[in-house]
DNA sequence: CAACGGACCTGCCTGC
DNA sequence: TGCAGGCAGGTCCGTT
C-alpha cells in the first residue's frame, strides 16, 4: 500500500507529535510479522530524537538507534487517544506518555518493525539502498549510468530500490505517462535525455501527491484517520480501456514482475518516444 | 551478476 | 447466498 508519498505524509503527522518524547512503553499483541517484531526491552525511558523517512521505511531516531517500522502492502500508524478500543489488525503499540498513543495496523502484515543498534543506517535492509529521489544525488544522469547493459522493462528498473527508493507500481506507471516512456522498454535502451525527463518526472509526481496526502485506494490513512487525495489525479493507473487524458486513446493494460501495469498506446509508445508532459521543476 | 517466480498474509471484489 | 478465484499500494529470497 504506502509508496513513498503515503510514508512521507505518515512521517509528517507523526513527526510534530513524537520527536522529543520519551517513550513510556510499547506492547506487542502480534509478533509476528514480515519478521519478529524486536523492540529492545530497555527502550521505554529514552527519547525520540527525530523520526526520519528512508525509502519507505519510517526510522524512530533514539540516541542509541533507530527503530525501523516499514508498512508493507497494508500498513497504517494512527495516533489515537488511549482508550480507543483496538482494531483487528492492531499489531504494535508505541505509549509516549499523555493522553495518546501510536497504533501499528497492517492487516497483511508485510510490513516489520526491527531494530538497528548505532546511527547510520547498517541494517542489511537499509545499508544497500538507492538514493532518494526528492534529494539531489539523484539524477537522471544516475539512472542512465545504472541501467547500461541492462534489459530489464524500465518500470521495474525504477521500482528497484536498490536504483532509487520510494517509487511504487502506482507512482512507476505515472511517471513513465508523463515521460512519455513505454514501461516494458529496457532499461538500457533508453538515451540518457529520455532519464532526465524520468528522473523529473518521477519527482514531480512524489511532490503533487505529498502535497496531496499521498493516494488512497481504499485503507490507507494518515496519523489522523484521514484518506489522501491523489487519486483523483492518477492519469493512468486502474484506469485500463479508459481514455487516455491526453490523447483519449484507450488506456492498455499488461503485467509487468507480477504487477498490473498501465499506459497509453500512443503516448507512451512501442518504438520512440511521446511527448514529456512533467515541468521542469527548478530547485 | 542479472532475471524471474514464488513466498509471505488478509480482505475485497467478481463471477459462476 | 455461497464459494472459488483473482487481485491488491512491497520486497526478500531462492533458483536458473
Amino acid at each position: 500500500m504506502p509508496e513513498l508519498p503515503e510514508v512521507e505524509t505518515t512521517r509528517r503527522g507523526l513527526a510534530p507529535l513524537i520527536e522529543g518524547q520519551a517513550l513510556r512503553q510499547f506492547a506487542v499483541h502480534q509478533p509476528m510479522l514480515r519478521w519478529p517484531v524486536s523492540i529492545p526491552n530497555e527502550l521505554p525511558g529514552h527519547v525520540v530524537q527525530r523520526l526520519r523517512r528512508r525509502g519507505k521505511y519510517l526510522l524512530f531516531d533514539f540516541e542509541h538507534g533507530s527503530l525501523i517500522v516499514h508498512l508493507g502492502m497494508s500498513g497504517s500508524l494512527r495516533f489515537v487517544e488511549r482508550e480507543t478500543p483496538r482494531l483487528l489488525h492492531d499489531h504494535v503499540e508505541l505509549d509516549f506518555g499523555g493522553v495518546h498513543l501510536v497504533r501499528l495496523n497492517d492487516p497483511r502484515r508485510f510490513g516489520c518493525v526491527l531494530w538497528q543498534p548505532g546511527g547510520g543506517e547498517t541494517h542489511p535492509l537499509l545499508a544497500s539502498l538507492g538514493p532518494e529521489p526528492l534529494e539531489n544525488e539523484f539524477s537522471g544522469q544516475g539512472l542512465f549510468e545504472k541501467a547500461r547493459a541492462r534489459k530489464v522493462a524500465v518500470k521495474l528498473f525504477v521500482m528497484n530500490s536498490h536504483i532509487v527508493v520510494g517509487v511504487g507500481n502506482i507512482y512507476a506507471n505515472e511517471a513513465l505517462f508523463l515521460a512519455g516512456v513505454r514501461p516494458t522498454r529496457a532499461a538500457g535502451r533508453i538515451p540518457r535525455g529520455r532519464f532526465e525527463d524520468v528522473a523529473r518526472a518521477i519527482r514531480m509526481v512524489l511532490d503533487d501527491s505529498i502535497r496531496v496526502g499521498g493516494t488512497t485506494l481504499r485503507d490507507f490513512i494518515n496519523p489522523e484517520g484521514k484518506p489522501g487525495y491523489f487519486r483523483q489525479s492518477l492519469r493512468v493507473y486502474d484506469r485500463a480501456d479508459q481514455p487516455c487524458v491526453r490523447c483519449g486513446a484507450g488506456i492498455e493494460s499488461v503485467v509487468l514482475g507480477g504487477r498490473s501495469t498501465y499506459y497509453c498506446p500512443s503516448c507512451q509508445p512501442s518504438r520512440g518516444f511521446g511527448p514529456v508532459s512533467c515541468k521542469v521543476l527548478i530547485d
